[in-house]
DNA sequence: CTAATGACATTTG
DNA sequence: ACAAATGCCATTA
């Protein structure tokens, strides 16, 4: 059985570039309502460029946080071509990728 | 095992 | 609309 931190960084992979997904939502395709131990998980992220843990952002549209600093993880999600107007995310509804 | 912690979310004032 | 309080769940000490 895999931990909980896999799983999560099991279907984060599946998000594909310039696209964006919440805490929320990754806890709902793992299954599970445990949204901020997530965010814990994510933290901690062992796999850096396999799993995109930056295009994670909070439900409301906001940044979030990051492990190297928010302006770090804003200036990769603009490195791959996401906008991001007074630290929220533009159109975030258009980019934000929902799992199946 | 118990307590403390956090890259969150929702409700309330 | 904004800030504070509450609830939440896995991880870690």
């Amino acid at each position: 059985m895999k931990s909980f931190n896999e799983r999560c960084y099991e279907v984060l992979m599946k998000v594909p570039k310039r696209r964006l997904t919440t805490y929320k939502e990754i806890a709902r395709a793992i299954g599970t309502k445990a949204y901020r131990a997530v965010g814990t998980a994510m933290n901690k992220n062992p796999y850096s460029p396999k799993v995109p843990c930056h295009r994670v952002v909070n439900s409301n549209g906001e940044i979030g946080g990051f492990a190297f600093g928010v302006d770090k993880k804003i200036k990769m999600l603009k490195a791959e071509g996401v906008f991001i107007k007074n630290g929220k995310i533009a159109d975030f509804e258009k980019v934000f990728y929902r799992f199946k």
